[in-house]
DNA sequence: GAAAAGATCTTCT
DNA sequence: GAAGATCTTTTCC
């Protein structure tokens, strides 16, 4: 599906912007083959919350969420793991959303075969998403428009199929219920 | 099966 | 110098 370039559904307040974007599907472009998932996943972070990494304004790190909505912000994790994250809101507004699960569509055997791990636990947290999906820093900031990255926008689920909880391993404004799931993956962050 | 600690590095204080 | 939007492996019931 083409989204002409307009990311006019994700240019909204993160907690509008995290239902539309479960259900849709990320597109990578690895060694001549192509992995395509299902996002099911997603936590909502912007400038007023304080676990967000754009709390405190722009810095090097975390400049690419203030791009425009539609391009990607990848950041490492305790040294060893790399978080994928789509940039929502307005241009200048410093929010975004992490995707913290994926479901394989497309490619599930090259995914594996990074991995090494079963299919249970291949995307079900934001590490391994970008593990299974070989995404590294090298994309933040990256246009999700374009090749080897993509977005392909889905029909937005109904509010019944999505689920609102407290967000995972954070100390700081933890109790905020701004992760978002789609029915049906209930404990796909579990172990 | 559950809990605890190790790995490993960028960013900010 | 310490903490962090985490995952894997080990250890101990």
């Amino acid at each position: 599906m083409s989204n002409n370039g307009t990311w006019d559904w994700l240019r909204a307040p993160v907690e509008v912007a995290a239902p539309r974007l479960l259900g849709c599907n990320v597109v990578r472009e690895l060694d001549g083959s192509i992995l395509r998932a299902r996002i099911v996943e997603v936590e909502a972070y912007d400038e007023e919350d304080p676990a967000s990494h754009t709390h405190r304004g722009p810095t090097a790190r975390n400049a690419a969420m203030f791009l425009a909505a539609g391009h990607a912000y990848v950041y490492l994790s305790y040294g060893i793991h790399h978080c994928l994250n789509v940039v929502a809101g307005e241009a200048g507004h410093g929010a975004g959303l992490l995707i913290r699960a994926v479901e394989p569509l497309e490619g599930e055997d090259v995914m594996l075969a990074r991995r090494g791990t079963p299919r249970r636990q291949l995307t079900n947290g934001p590490g391994k998403v970008c593990a299974a999906l070989g995404i590294d820093l090298s994309l933040t900031g990256h246009d999700l428009a374009l090749p080897p990255l993509q977005l392909e926008r889905e029909p937005e689920r109904p509010a019944s199929d999505i689920v609102v909880t407290t967000r995972i391993g954070i100390s700081k404004a933890a109790e905020t219920p701004r992760r978002f799931y789609l029915a049906g993956y209930p404990d796909v962050s579990r172990k």
